[in-house]
DNA sequence: GTCTATACCCGGATAGAC
DNA sequence: GTCTATCCGGGTATAGAC
């Protein structure tokens, strides 16, 4: 039988576990501090290893970026599919992007901290991009189906505040306290209820 | 007569002239693209001379960061004058904050793009932080002096908007356009009046 | 207050062997 | 598919002369 050691990067898994590794990296030196030489020498490679594989770093980051979208993307769903009214679920998701940005603050960073084209560089990145941001504009639809110009605005309008409560929260050196996250979080869903609400004042319509 | 040239910061003007190239250089390279190297090379010193005027590179930066957030003070205090409600005062200064992290993207930047504590680190900068989230507080407590508490979460919720619109905006490489640019601040001054319209909804109060 | 020179560290990327 | 070796560039910071 193969008798198959974890271990063996040597034949095919290094490319999932520079990702994997690119990850860990993040989450202790940030963005700004990962290196492609130091993440081939903690996975035990040389620094040519990785170019087999990634034509260069950014290439590298794209790919942990397209995972992270896709993990927010499920974050997201998971948050609007607890709520039964649309109002609910988008409160939900606003609560989610939060939670998401300081829980998973390395995938919320490389998305987020970094300057890549999440709108053109490259299509898989923007395609897992907009998967986010068509979550919430499925949602907004519901809540107002007669007006799609206003939709986008709420929707517009929806996703600033979460982001917004999420980068300000990242922003900070350090971890976040739980008590933080969560009075984050709930500031933010409630601060898409009360653009819901006062949603007449975005663009005139929509009611 | 001393018959003054104005180039000679052999004798005095270094500082100055070293958080002017700062500004400069990261308008050209972006904070992470910056460094006291290129800034000297720049200016024409040699790379020993800033360690006069700064204990290091983080420091300037945070000379920097004071200095922006002065500017910003001052941007958002002209938005607020020119509206006469409390209400437009607010959508005027959401405006004026998306506003200044697009048309100042270098300054913006090296206040929040960077990491540097904003709360704790040094007292200056500190305060030239809380001066900024003052004016909003202020403005907040004018439209519901009767609710400190419901005043301070409307407060957040206006300024985690109008941030997540600048940093949307901001985020996206290349300059965004002169269009883009007004879309954005109409869109977060609008915003903030859908948050004050709705506010019931942020904390059951301020009404 | 500024310079010259230097010590020391790091990174990205490629060529060519195996 | 990976390694070794190497080239290239860059940066922070300090010592000591002037």
């Amino acid at each position: 039988m193969p008798a198959a050691q974890p271990k063996r990067y040597h034949h095919g898994d290094l490319k999932a576990a520079l990702i994997d590794g690119a990850i860990a990296l993040i989450a202790e030196r940030g963005v700004r501090g990962f290196s492609l030489a130091e993440l081939s020498r903690r996975i035990g490679v040389s620094m040519a290893a990785p170019y087999r594989h990634f034509p260069s770093r950014d290439e590298l980051l794209a790919a942990v970026a397209i995972r992270a979208l896709d993990i927010f993307a499920q974050a997201l769903a998971a948050e609007a599919s607890a709520a039964d009214s649309p109002q609910g679920r988008l409160a939900g998701m606003a609560s989610g992007y939060v939670r998401f940005a300081a829980e998973q603050r390395p995938l919320f960073s490389v998305v987020f901290g970094v300057g890549l084209d999440k709108k053109s560089r490259y299509p898989q990145l923007r395609r897992a991009y907009e998967n986010v941001e068509e979550q919430l504009a499925a949602c907004v639809a519901e809540l107002c189906p007669a007006d799609p110009a206003a939709a986008d605005q709420l929707a517009d309008a929806i996703e600033a505040t979460a982001h917004g409560y999420a980068a300000l929260l990242t922003d900070q050196p350090g971890l976040p306290s739980r008590a933080a996250i969560n009075r984050a979080a709930a500031q933010a869903a409630r601060a898409t209820l009360a653009l819901i609400e006062g949603r007449a004042a975005l663009s005139g319509g929509c009611r």
